[in-house]
DNA sequence: TGTTAGCAATCAAGTCTACCGAGTGCCAAG
DNA sequence: CTTGGCACTCGGTAGACTTGATTGCTAACA
């Protein structure tokens, strides 16, 4: 029971996954006695298919049609079956390549590796930016747009620049913006950006005040900072992966919560998996989605997350091996500097 | 000839053109004759829909099928037949209440005026942000990363905020980059970011090389600013509009290019157009939708583009009513300041 | 002259039937 | 345990027929 991966059940399974994620179409023993591989008559596989029906793994649409994997099939696939998932030496020379030449701005980066990963995989893809609650701040800044409005900018270790604009209690006074702006640097600098709990005090009792509300738009500011930073691609993709105009309706809405989809993805990576498969997530309206997760990381840290959503019938064994390669070179490329 | 809005061949088709857009199904001579304002026997509309039908306006899919608005029909039911745009009371006030308690961050404010606009219309909406290219710089500043990273943050008088990271030529000396971020600040300080075209000079020339270095990050800053600002929601209700998926997929791809549409819906505006229908924008994967756009603008002047696209029988009225509704709201929004 | 009732004609869509064929399950022989 | 053979099942397709919506035309009418 249960054997292993090179039982005769086991290689049908894998074959008659395989073969419907080719070809979106039931599998019938015929055809898979004609595989190269298989060395039985179709009565044989029959039986095997029959049981594989018993233990779950396969399922019958109808009496005259082939079998279609379940669910449960398809995580065996996923767990057991598939041969590695290594995408091969030309799609790491080509990621390898687009990091090469891939630009500076990490929010250009991270939209441009969607974009990466939903060209090699023909699947919506998300990537998530760096959480910024580790990220380490390096400068706050008071710039005054006009004598009333003041943008406070605040820069952090990853480069991400997060602002809040405010009305200014007052005439806004460049030297002591620029004060408040160089104490609060002193303040925070180096600290991490969940430590942004009290502003700096000052000497001067105008300026303490003055310097407490400027430390809520900072604290405003960088609360927001992960809600920026969610990268969605290839949405068409889905239209093309079903049929059912409803099912795409209800797949692309979920896409576009963002919050929903980067929730989904972190409550899974929470969980150590990376892949999910229909149901499994419990998102009921990508019951027929199946979602690939993998971390990235900023000197050995994660930071992030990779995600790519398409049909249960995805071709998994390339979709795992395109999102752990872009995973591997985007965290080299970010822990570079 | 094209007499005026009132003869009754015009009325009948407003009804057909109404009656489609309600129903998205053919509309026959019996439904029109039953209609309230309608005093003439079904014939007598059979015998004017055929003269519609002759002009141009109307298209019989076959024999024995109503009558469907063919993209002229639409056309002259927007310029000449439609009954006014406004959008009445109801909606007026919940655009109001929601630009009173919007969010003050610019992008926040375009990013949830957009969902605001699909909420209102069921269409997919896009927002394009203020043009940056008329925006007056407020502030140049240099921030260290770390000993080699430079970040470059320009503030303009919208609020918005760009940068470009950069490789410092050599060890990064916060006071030289507080020196070079502040003669920055005085050289561009209310100048247009059109015109940033020559770095400010300096006396020192370790300096002035190390200026002109951080120049053209700030040219290149303010370049990409126009880059950042498209908003577009509702991409599901595309889905929801369209029967076929090859339909879906290929106006959602279009969406997922934005500059393509931010191209579309500004050539539109350029030529003095509201409205797009059906091939008239000759974006052939669009030729089953319209485009409704509005120009919205800061102290008078357009910066701005707002958008609805849905199926060419999408309710015009509606959609027009609020994509001026919300560009007045918004243009005032943001020249209050 | 414009309007209308009446009516035959048209044609998509639905229903019914027959049939084909892909694919199975089972049995008996190897 | 495997396999060939065979009866069986059932979705899908094709054709014939029906239904119903809607038209265009004609002739009568105001």
């Amino acid at each position: 029971m249960n054997a292993g991966v090179d039982d005769r059940r086991s290689t049908i399974l894998r074959a008659v996954v395989e073969a419907y994620i080719d070809a979106a179409e039931p599998v019938g023993s015929a055809y898979l006695a004609a595989l190269p591989g298989m060395r039985v008559s179709p009565a044989t596989i029959r039986n095997e298919m029959s049981a594989l029906e018993g233990e779950g793994y396969l399922h019958q649409p109808h009496t005259s049609a082939g079998r279609v994997p379940t669910e449960k099939g398809y995580r065996r696939y996923v767990d057991e079956l598939m041969t590695s998932a290594d995408p091969g030496p030309d799609r790491a020379d080509q990621v390898q390549g687009f990091f090469a030449k891939a630009h500076q701005e990490i929010e250009e980066l991270l939209s441009s590796t969607t974009r990466l990963l939903t060209r090699m995989t023909d699947l919506a893809a998300v990537v998530t930016g760096p959480s910024a609650h580790r990220a380490r701040i390096v400068s706050v800044q008071l710039v005054a747009l006009s004598s009333r409005t003041v943008v406070v900018v605040v820069v952090d270790a990853n480069g991400s620049v997060e602002k809040r604009t405010i009305v200014w209690p007052g005439e806004a006074d460049s030297g002591q913006l620029a004060e408040i702006g160089n104490a609060m640097t002193a303040h925070f600098r180096d600290r991490e950006v969940r430590d942004v709990d009290s502003p700096p005090r000052f000497e001067d009792s105008e300026l303490d005040k003055l310097g407490a509300y400027a430390f809520v738009a900072v604290r405003e500011a960088v609360r927001d900072a992960d809600r920026d930073g969610v990268f969605i691609e290839g949405t068409s993709r889905i239209a093309a992966s079903f049929g059912a105009v409803e099912t795409v309706r209800d797949v692309i809405s979920i896409l576009e919560r963002h919050y929903l989809v980067v929730t989904l993805m972190r409550s899974l990576l929470s969980r150590g998996q990376g892949v999910a498969i229909g149901s499994e997530h419990g998102v009921s309206s990508l019951k027929e989605c199946a979602v690939v997760v993998a971390p990235y990381s900023v000197d050995g840290v994660e930071v992030g997350t990779i995600g790519l959503i398409g049909p249960t019938r995805m071709n998994y064994a390339s979709a795992i091996g395109v999102a752990n390669l872009v995973s591997e070179n985007l965290s080299r490329r970010l822990s570079e500097g």
